[in-house]
DNA sequence: CTGAAAGCGCTTACAG
DNA sequence: CTGAAAGCGCTTACAG
C-alpha cells in the first residue's frame, strides 16, 4: 500500500551521482575535492550532475573515514556578557575561515554544567576546544570529560589543579596584573590617595592577579591599602550596587576605587547615585574590559582594553596552529593591555 | 624502525570494549543506550570498562547510520550585538537541554557572506537551521544552498522572495509595527506634536514595519509627518550619530523621535551632545530592544522590550517541535512586545 | 585516468 | 539475552 505522505526525498550521494555519470564514487570523490587526476571532460560531466540533483557534500561521513575533524567547539560561561560575546565573534570569524564549523556551549559559570557541556561536545567530535573555565572547576574533572589527547585552548582564566606533563594545553590569558597596576597608576597621578579595590570574587584567578597588580602600584607609591579596602562581589552589576555600602563603611572611606571589571564599574556608578554621590565628581572609579557601555554611560569610564574581538582571532589561531603540531610543549600567551583614559570618570582630587 | 614519537593513543571503540569484555560490538552499543535487553551482569562488566578505557561515543557515526542529526545551525548577522548574544544564549540553552548542539555561523549581514556560510554548516548535517537573514538576501539564494528539506526558522527579519509551498518554513518575528506605535503613542501622550522617525535602513523589513506603526499612531492623533521627518541610517551607533544633523535640517524640526533601535538611540544621544542639545531635556527619544545599556545610559531610555533570550528559547522550541513534524504547514508566530517607560530620555513637552 | 574493495565507528534487523 | 552481517556516505590504497 503506497504511502499517502509526500515522498520524502532520500538525500543524494555519490552514488546517485555516480550511477548518473556512469563512473564509480571514487571518481565523483575525486572530483569532489578537486584532484587534478580527474580528466578535464569527466570533471564537468561530474561537476554539472552534482549541481543538477543538488548534492550535498556529507562532511560528517567523510571525517569519519579520513579520521579528521572540522569543527572546534567554544566553552563560555555567558554569551550573554558582551565580553564573551565580542570574543566568540572574534572565535567564529577565524574558525570559519579556516573551513571549520564553531560548535557553541555556554556553563554559566558552574562546573556541573561545564561537565555536562563538555561531555556532550566532545561527543560530536571537534578537533579542539577553546575553553574559557567556569569558576571554581579544575583540571582533573575537565581533564576526565576530554580525555588526554583533545587540544585545548585555556582562554581568560586559569583552571584550579595541576596540568599533566603529557597535555599540551595552550593559554591566552589577559595581563590581569598589568592592567589593573596601569588602572590604580593612572588615579594615583590623579592625585588619589585612599584607593579600595572593589568587585569581583576573591578567590577566582583573575581578581587574585588584579588585586595583585592594584597592589603592586599602591605599594610602588607607598600608599597604604586597609583590609576593608578590598571589597569583594559577584562580577555583575547588580551585585555590585549592593555591594556600594561596603565601601563607605570604613572610616576614613576611600575617594577612588579600581573595579575589577566594566559591569562592577557600572553597577558602582548606581550604588553611588543611590547614596547621592556623582561618580565623576565627589568619587573617582576605573573599569576593565572597555565593553561597549564604557565608551557611553555617563561619566564615560576610564577602563582598560582587552579587545575581546581580536583576542577570540587569536584564541582560534592558537588552537588552529596547535591542531597541526599536536605533540609541541603547550604555551602560554599573555596579551597586553591598553589604558583607555575617559576622565569624566576620574577626574583630578580636589584638595 | 620504532617512531620516535610518543605513540598517539588510538581512539577507543566499540571494538576495544566488546573485546576487552568478550561480547559482541552490539551488546556494548545496547548497553551505550541503556537497552533492558541487556542483562545486568553483562552491562555493569560493560560499563566499568567503558570508563576504564575512557572511552567516548562518536555521535557522528551514529548519526551517519542512523541517518539522524543531533546538531542545530544558528546563523546571526552578528554575534556581538547584545540583541543577537541574548538571542543565541537562548537558543543555546535550549537546544543544549534537547541533547543537540549549536553550530555557529554569522553573516556580518552581507549575502554573499551568508550564502558561503549556509553552504558549509548544511555540509555538516544538522537538523535544522535557525537563520536571522542578512538583509538583501533572498529566498531563492537560500533554498538553493539549503535544498528544499531542511527545516527553517526564520527570525526577525523576512527575506525577500516568496516562498515555494513545499517548504515549511517557520517564522518567529517581532510585532515591530505594534512595538514602533507604543513609543510613539508615549511620545504624542506627552505632549509631542513633531516626531520623526529616525534611523534604520528604509528597505528593511523590520523598518518599514516600525515605520508603518509610526504611522499609524501618528495618524490617529491626526499628525502629520513632513518626508525629511523619515531619516535613515544604518542600524549603528555610529552613523546614527552622523545623521542627527538630518533630524534638524527641517524646519520646524521636530522635538521628539522615534527611534529604529536602541543603538540608533545612542547614537542619536551622542549627535544631539555634539550639538549642544540634552538628550531628554530639549529633545525627547525612544529606542526598540531594550538592551543593557537602556537602562544604564544616562538620561536612561523609554523603549521596547523584545526579550531577545527568551525568543531564542522559543526559537529553539519552534524548530525542534519542527524536527518532529517536517510536513506540517509552516507557521508564523508574532511576539508581543512592551513598552518599557524610563521617562528621563522623554519628559513631557514643555509648552 | 578510472574502478573494485575495504574500512571509518556506529546501529539495525535477523537468527539463534 | 547475544552475535554475525550488512550498511550509513564517504575516502584510500591498490590495480589496471
Amino acid at each position: 500500500m503506497p504511502s499517502t505522505h509526500a515522498p520524502i526525498r532520500r538525500k543524494v550521494t555519490l552514488i546517485d551521482i555516480a550511477a548518473a555519470c556512469d563512473v564509480s564514487r571514487a571518481t565523483v570523490s575525486l572530483v569532489l575535492r578537486n584532484s587534478p587526476l580527474v580528466n578535464r571532460h569527466t570533471r564537468e560531466r561530474v561537476q554539472a550532475e552534482l549541481q543538477r540533483q543538488g548534492y550535498i557534500y556529507n562532511r560528517a561521513a567523510a571525517n569519519l573515514r579520513k579520521r579528521t575533524s572540522s569543527s572546534i567547539a567554544l566553552v563560555l560561561n555567558d554569551l550573554a556578557n558582551p565580553f564573551f560575546a565580542e570574543f566568540a565573534a572574534g572565535v567564529d570569524e577565524e574558525v570559519g575561515a579556516a573551513g571549520f564549523v564553531t560548535l557553541l556551549g555556554s556553563t554559566g559559570e558552574s562546573p556541573e554544567r561545564q561537565q555536562a557541556v563538555l561531555s556532550s561536545l566532545i561527543e560530536h567530535g571537534p578537533g579542539g576546544i577553546i575553553l574559557s573555565p567556569a569558576e571554581g572547576s579544575d583540571v582533573s574533572r575537565v581533564m576526565e570529560s576530554l580525555g588526554p589527547q583533545m587540544p585545548v585552548l585555556l582562554f581568560n582564566r586559569e583552571l584550579g589543579g595541576d596540568l599533566p606533563e603529557s597535555a599540551h594545553w595552550d593559554r591566552l590569558m589577559l595581563d590581569n596584573a598589568r592592567g589593573a597596576e596601569l588602572a590604580t597608576m593612572h588615579l594615583i597621578e590623579q592625585g588619589h590617595r585612599r584607593i579600595a579595590f572593589f568587585g569581583g570574587h576573591a578567590q577566582s584567578s583573575s581578581c587574585q592577579q588584579r588585586r595583585a597588580g592594584f597592589m603592586k602600584a599602591m605599594k610602588r607609591a607607598r600608599l597604604k591599602v586597609p583590609r576593608d579596602y578590598l571589597i569583594e562581589s559577584a562580577p555583575t552589576r547588580l551585585d555590585a550596587a549592593r555591594a556600594c555600602d561596603a565601601l563607605f563603611a570604613s572610616d576614613p572611606a576611600p575617594t577612588a576605587a579600581v573595579c575589577y571589571n566594566d559591569a562592577v564599574a557600572l553597577g558602582l556608578m548606581l550604588g553611588l547615585g543611590q547614596r547621592g554621590l556623582q561618580p565623576g565628581r565627589n568619587f573617582a572609579l576605573t573599569g576593565f574590559d572597555n565593553i561597549g557601555e564604557a565608551a557611553m554611560v555617563s561619566p564615560s569610564l576610564t577602563t582598560i582594553s582587552t579587545a575581546p574581538r581580536e583576542r577570540g582571532r587569536q584564541a582560534a589561531r592558537l588552537l588552529l596552529a596547535r591542531l597541526e603540531h599536536p605533540q609541541e610543549r603547550g604555551e602560554r600567551t599573555i596579551v597586553p593591555v591598553e589604558l583607555i583614559v575617559r576622565d569624566s570618570s576620574c577626574p583630578p582630587l580636589a584638595a
